[in-house]
DNA sequence: ACTTGGCACTCAGACCCTAAGAGTGCCAAG
DNA sequence: CTTGGCACTCTTAGGGTCTGAGTGCCAAGT
């Protein structure tokens, strides 16, 4: 029902809506791409892909432009991933290459993100559960109060404070990180929930108490509270699209951690650069935003997810081509590290 | 010059304008506060002030809006700072209270000051250099690479990762650490730098040029790239500001950590609550906007500087009420922890 | 069965004009 | 110094017209 011409015709209206951001109407498509057929044709096209909802006209009289349907099916059938050209190449390898921190790594990707695609640019932080135990240290802050530092094989560090059911000496301590680190060195992070619930009986039953504190902060902090964090930049990126008023809510979506973990998780396979159009988007607020987003990480598993955000009028073959090209380097320098 | 009146009718128009967001008037004003003469004085008034460059009128025959100068007169003589309700103290006490974390101080200090105020909240991490060493954990990644943590004893933690010139063995990194641990635990940060300079001694010759190496990262981490973090939040507080397309200069401005740096830094005094107005502001992209900092900390000194942005049109009196009350807050959270 | 030129139709946006209203500055009198 | 009066200036809203881009449909051509 739809033959070659007409997807023809699709493409180039969302390459010219896109790169025009106006109204694509039958005279103008025929001159700008070198269809051989009349604008009469083009019509008679056009009326059909608005029948099917790919596109639609915003007022009576006016060229076309897409729905989220519309780019839809450019992204799945009408267009590839745009390689980056070699300077870009290089340009993301010597930016990145500079981190010397795991903090720096997710900073600089995010900025290089906004600064390759004009959009902005959604950074995951590489996920706790899939990373393995390095190291656990405790320091005593009062008699009361203990630091706890636990540091991962992809150098991320945790902090939090345990307030101790009772005063702990510097002996306890050390006794207590030894059990830790003897037992969680080397676990993945996945693992150390039931780990850790076997170890109360590695302890004698005085200190029992305050290691429980212990423990359970650490099954805290690894599983319950596993809220990995998302960075984002290039928001002023956002300026230059016309969302009328809708910024506001974009804006405030892109402040909302758990909001961001669900855009990024929801969108499915890890491997592949994914896009979810405008209303395929569950999370209210960004409806008339677009995501592409990748998986990333260090070897063969994905650590954690990174993309792009804006709006739907987007230049997708060439946001897909930074995306994927930056999860690659950035999964190569985490793999180096 | 400027007899008791004329300020009455500065302040009325600053309060309209910055209410209603429309050019004031000789006769609404009259209305609206119960100054008992008649518009014509007013005009006469009002004919000085703009003399004096306190107020403009957008155009020709509309009413008048303050002026940078006319906010400055405003806030130095005409207003005082509006404290809180009872239900804001109790909100922000029982929000602030429920951290965990350093991380979480500023966080929820971010959210909190852009909620109350309506404005973007800026907040800068404790400083580094006021705070001692509490602890240096040295973590072994490879047998020529290093983790180094450093906490301090405002419970911030810096991470860095160290590249040796040699490979390293267990033993050694033992020594190393006690070492570090010995002379540095307790020392004040900005101390730390001279303390480093006399350690290579301490070493054996054979560990020096590893030793070396982590302590030139100690001290790039502490002294050179003393980067200190500026978080922000509520950037969707903005778009109710018409800055017209000057929106996009702001948040390229809050998305450079350096430039927010400068921005907080350049405010002078530290216990008070200070403004900076308009073209006050040396920033440039931020000539339109209004910053109301102050410093805040543990006990008597202050640690870092943490404020609001908004546009100039902004209600001052509230807004430090809310900068004075958090920062008072947030330094008796540090303090207890 | 598709393509094409012709043609009438629609509608948003530009433009112009006018009227209304808000606000001003100035002046002469109180 | 204050005040009422008054003429003047501009912005803004509203209404009307015009234009051009773009459409849908139809009848003829391939």
């Amino acid at each position: 029902m739809l033959d070659d011409r007409k997807l023809a015709v699709l493409r180039a209206i969302v390459e010219d809506f896109v790169s025009t951001n106006e109204p694509v109407g039958s005279k103008s498509l025929v001159d700008r791409h070198n269809l051989d057929v009349s604008p009469a044709t083009i019509r008679n096209d056009m009326a059909v892909l608005e029948e099917q909802g790919f596109i639609v006209q915003p007022h009576t009289s006016a060229g076309r432009i897409p729905t989220d349907q519309g780019y839809r099916l450019f992204v799945d059938r009408l267009s590839g991933v745009k390689p980056l050209s070699g300077a870009e190449r290089r340009a993301i390898e010597t930016f990145l290459a500079g981190a010397y921190d795991l903090d720096d790594v997710v900073m600089r990707t995010v900025r290089l993100l906004a600064q390759l695609t004009r959009q902005v640019a959604v950074v995951q932080y590489p996920s706790l559960t899939r990373s393995t135990v390095r190291h656990i240290e405790l320091v005593p802050l009062t008699d009361r109060r203990l630091l706890l530092v636990l540091i991962t094989d992809t150098g991320r560090v945790e902090q939090r404070t345990v307030e101790l059911p009772a005063p702990i000496g510097e002996e306890s301590i050390t006794q207590l990180r030894a059990v830790l680190n003897a037992c969680l060195d080397g676990r993945r992070l996945a693992d150390v929930a039931s780990v850790v619930a076997g170890l109360p009986e590695r302890v004698s039953a005085v200190e029992r108490p305050n290691a429980t504190a212990v423990f359970s902060v650490i099954v805290e902090t690894l599983v319950e509270r596993h809220e990995e964090r998302v960075v984002v930049g290039g928001a002023a990126n956002l300026t230059q699209a016309d969302f009328s008023r809708g910024l506001r809510e974009v804006l405030e979506a892109l402040e909302e951690q758990v909001v961001l973990m669900r855009l990024l998780g929801e969108s499915g396979d890890q491997a592949t650069v994914t896009v979810r159009i405008g209303s395929e988007n569950e999370v209210q607020g960004l409806r008339s935003t677009s995501l592409v987003a990748t998986g990333y990480g260090s070897g063969d598993q994905s650590l954690a997810r990174l993309g792009v955000l804006g709006p739907t009028r987007m230049d997708y073959p060439t946001a897909m081509g930074a995306v994927r090209a930056v999860a690659r380097y950035v999964g190569q320098i985490l793999a180096e590290s």
